[in-house]
DNA sequence: CTAAAGATGTCCT
DNA sequence: GGACATCTTTAGA
C-alpha cells in the first residue's frame, strides 16, 4: 500500500448522506477532511481545521433566521451544495449545505491546513507566508478562487469543488466556543477546531 | 504582540 | 439606513 505525503493520491467526495444530518455534527465531522479545488489542471487541498454550525429558524445568527431569502435560497435546498455568500462589501465565505431539503442548515468552513498548491495559493492571496493563506473564511476563499459563481454548487461530485476523506489522518481534539463575529446565539458553542493547530483562525 | 480604524457592496427593514 | 458569519494596515507597547 502506497503511502502519499503530498496529497497527489485520488481523492473521492463525501456522499450527500454525510451532509444530510443535524449541521453541528456535521460540523464537527468535517474537522480533518480535506477541502479540494480544481481549477483546470491545477489542483489545491487543504484540510479543514475549523468550522461553524449554522442552522435555521431556531438559531439567530443564521442567515436562515428570517426565513426563506433569495440570498438563504441554497441553504434550504438539497444538502452537499455549495453555499457561498458576500459579506463586508469584499468578502466571500464558503459554506457546505446540512440537513433535508426543506430544513435550512449550512457549515461555515472557516480555516484549512494547506495540504497542495501553495505556491498557487501564494499568488492568489498575494503573501509568502504559509500561515496566513487560509487561516480565516475570506482568507480560504481567496487561496481557493471560491467566489460567488459557486454558490449553489453540488459538492458530491469531482467537479470544480468538493470534500473528501483524508488520505493521512491523524488523531486530534476538537475544541469548541461561540462563534466569531456574531451578535446573536453567543451562547451556543457551535464553533469547532482542531487542539493546538497553527492554521485555526483565533485562539 | 495587541488595538483601532478603514475599506466596501449587498441584504433586509 | 444600519448591519454585516472579515481582512489589512498602521500605530504603539
Amino acid at each position: 500500500m502506497p503511502r502519499y505525503f503530498d496529497g497527489s493520491s485520488p481523492s473521492i467526495p463525501l456522499a450527500r448522506s454525510f451532509y444530510e444530518r443535524h449541521t453541528v455534527r456535521v460540523a464537527k465531522e468535517l474537522l480533518g477532511k480535506v477541502l479540494v479545488r480544481r481549477l483546470g489542471s491545477t489542483e489545491l487541498k487543504g484540510m479543514i481545521v475549523e468550522a461553524e454550525a449554522y442552522r435555521g429558524q431556531d438559531d439567530p445568527a443564521s442567515h436562515a433566521y428570517v426565513g426563506r431569502t433569495e440570498r438563504n435560497e441554497v441553504m434550504f435546498g438539497q444538502p452537499g451544495h455549495g453555499y457561498v455568500y458576500f459579506t463586508y462589501g469584499m468578502h466571500y465565505c464558503l459554506n457546505v449545505t446540512t440537513e433535508p431539503i426543506g430544513q435550512a442548515g449550512a457549515v461555515l468552513i472557516r480555516a484549512a491546513q494547506p495540504v497542495k498548491g501553495i505556491e498557487v495559493m501564494k499568488k492568489k492571496r498575494g503573501t509568502d507566508r504559509i500561515r496566513d493563506l487560509t487561516n480565516g473564511p475570506a482568507k480560504l476563499t481567496q487561496a481557493f478562487a471560491v467566489t460567488g459563481a459557486l454558490n449553489g454548487h453540488d459538492l458530491t461530485t469531482v467537479d470544480k469543488l468538493f470534500i473528501a476523506e483524508n488520505d493521512k489522518p491523524e488523531a486530534f481534539h476538537i475544541a469548541s466556543t461561540s462563534r466569531i463575529g456574531i451578535r446573536a446565539g453567543l451562547d451556543r458553542p457551535w464553533r469547532f477546531f482542531i487542539k493546538g493547530n497553527r492554521f485555526v483562525s483565533k485562539k
